[in-house]
DNA sequence: AATGAATGAGACTTCATTCAT
DNA sequence: CATGAATGAAGTCTCATTCAT
């Protein structure tokens, strides 16, 4: 009639040395139920998820997601919120103390970006955000105001410090910027929504050399000297 | 418009001799519940829009939908279908029977752009889907087969005709069209989901005039002749 | 796809000598309803029958099914009035007026209902009524009064008449009458209902015989003279 | 009518200590679902009943019937289902195992029927079934295999049996037991559906009686010895 | 007389949230 | 802390009925 807590417990080792003895991981618990909350609004969106499926994707109760989060709105909000912490601190470590030549920083950007973009979770806030974005307006501010618009000044800044020491033509630097980061976007988005990858795989490495290239040289063939 | 002559009727003769109390056997009433769906699925999503809605937007009642349509599911599929029709005909008219310049023929795609890509309907079916391709991956596909598909080997054939004519340098022609309309798409989901439009307006058609300046000469200053 | 007017008129005559030239059998159409609703009640319940499934099957539109009937619950009743006149003057003729011996009434009735009782549509009303007493207890007391009110004391007389006239050994009339026509009942609603039919068939003249084997002899053999 | 007891309650206190909003965990949940449904089925027939009706005479709420059962149409299959089990181990159970003679079989049975078939909870779900059977022909199918084709077997061979010992006289054992049982549901039938009680009440005993009188003796009167 | 588009009440079903245990 | 039975508002879809044509 007693509860059997350790039924699953291997018998020769009833307790393991630091497995705690009452406490089951519970300050992971918040944190389990954002991942498996962001998998599922990415895979069928944030209304057509349940919130009695992210607490079994995150192993607990439907209940038990309410001892952590007060609705399932919250959920969404916190998502967004864990995901702009690091980000911002990211970006802003990485240019905005960076010493060397504009074309150096941005080289430096999409080698971190060619790592990084890579792996699902971190492209899923934002796309997430795109999604919902309709429905959750306050999300997209949010995540505006806190990594937008702290990131886009940098790399502007950085343009224009480039057009100013003669690095980088003349350009508009609020303009060059999307000229820069475009095309890496266009790529993910056609590989992700569509599923349109070049031959031969994502190939995110190839594309910022392709993108390289044509900034340092145009694409257009300019008449060369006989 | 000859409907609409009995709105002005003085509240003392509730109901006029000819107003119709039904409008009846429009053959616009399918298009007009999709204009009215894509609307609302663009403002708040799929899932977050009733049938209800739709109907009362669309000028009818909640179940005269469902003379059009047999389930909210189907009113999605439809859209897209829809939409997919004109985009696919535009762009093999505008590109496929090109005569000109490579170079000549990204200007024509350019101006087509910028003139077709500010008018919100155009663009929404495209947004519609990247919202919803989780909970409905077919659509996705379907956008794929019937546009992607057909118009994006034409772009990738325009490069490549420039490379082997020597107009263009020699980039690889699948990764360079995606930093030819990257910055476009870019440009237009800062607008859209952020709200981050340049200090005095979406100015689409700047954007393309500073991308063009990227893609003719280079983001990078060229050691120049003393 | 023009009103086909004569299609069960011999194509000898096509034109019958009375029949009006642009009259569509007008005067039938209240019963062609009916029949068609009877055919769906039994098929699929009331409540289940769309008023659209009568009217097509009746070959006239959903709206003309209201000039002749004022609600989808008249029809049930029209269709259970329609049916209780003729019964109640088969069963009155058939029996009220019969001189014969109670045996030979009997024998009569029963050849009667072999007759009639193989052909669906007699019985389909009783099936209707006992389906839907739950939800329309109304028409069971109409067909009550109408039908078995009458046809029931008559059977009762006969067999009190055979009972005083030493023809029926002495048995309650009123219970008698069930073990009467229990049987006829039982094997009708096992083929009806479960599909249970004898090896062989319906076959109710079988039974009928069988039947009254068992109310001339009894079913227990007696001890047989030596 | 147990659980109204706090209507009464002060307004000061809205919810007194003990009074437990929810029952919780009743194990009998189902059941009472079940309950409650057969006895609404057979007023209103299944199309007619909500499953608000059903919830509110259980005692819960509309969405915890979706608790037990994932539809309206499981719930009707559950209550077939339910009532097959014991009909078919009573029917085994008393006929299967008898040792005694033919007409002592039927005796018996009789007396079982005559004590069961007063109860309408057991009658309601054949009932049921013929009420539903055009739209659900499916239960009719399990009914007939599951019931009606282990108990018939058994009575025609029961009869079969008191062919061949002599005991019963030379009758088709298939159409005889249409004659020995049908009485009693034209009883039933009669009673049920349009009221009619014999003068004095259901009188099932004495009906049974009357009837066994007639399965002995038949209802003819022979040619008596002078 | 006849049509069928249109209406809108109402059904079944889902699911975010609560709370006794 | 944790559970999951229970609630009930809300959504999708159906269909009896109406009425302009």
């Amino acid at each position: 009639m007693a509860f059997d807590d350790d039924r699953s417990v291997p018998a020769t080792e009833l307790r393991p040395r630091h497995a705690p003895k009452f406490r089951r991981r519970a300050e992971a618990r918040p944190d389990e139920v954002l991942d498996a909350a962001l998998d599922l609004f990415m895979e069928k969106g944030f209304s057509a998820t349940r919130v009695e499926d992210i607490a079994r994707r995150a192993g607990l109760s439907k209940g038990a997601v309410y001892l952590y989060f007060p609705s399932k709105e919250a959920i969404l909000e916190a998502l967004v919120k864990r995901a702009i912490v690091p980000i911002a601190q990211t970006a802003a470590a990485a240019l905005g103390s960076f010493s060397g030549s504009p074309r150096d920083a941005f080289m430096m950007l999409f080698r971190l970006m060619s790592e990084r973009l890579g792996e699902p979770r971190v492209l899923a806030v934002p796309k997430l955000i795109i999604r919902e974005v309709g429905a959750f307006p306050d999300l997209a501010i949010m995540y505006r105001r806190e990594v937008i618009d702290r990131a886009l000044p940098i790399l502007i800044g950085v343009v224009r410090r480039g057009v100013e020491s003669g690095a980088f033509r003349p350009v508009d630097p609020e303009l060059a910027v999307r000229s820069i980061l475009g095309p890496i976007g266009l790529h993910l988005l056609m590989a992700e929504i569509f599923g349109l990858v070049p031959a031969g795989g994502l190939n995110l490495k190839g594309l910022i050399e392709s993108h390289i290239d044509i900034l340092e040289n145009g694409l257009i063939q300019k008449e060369q000297p006989a």
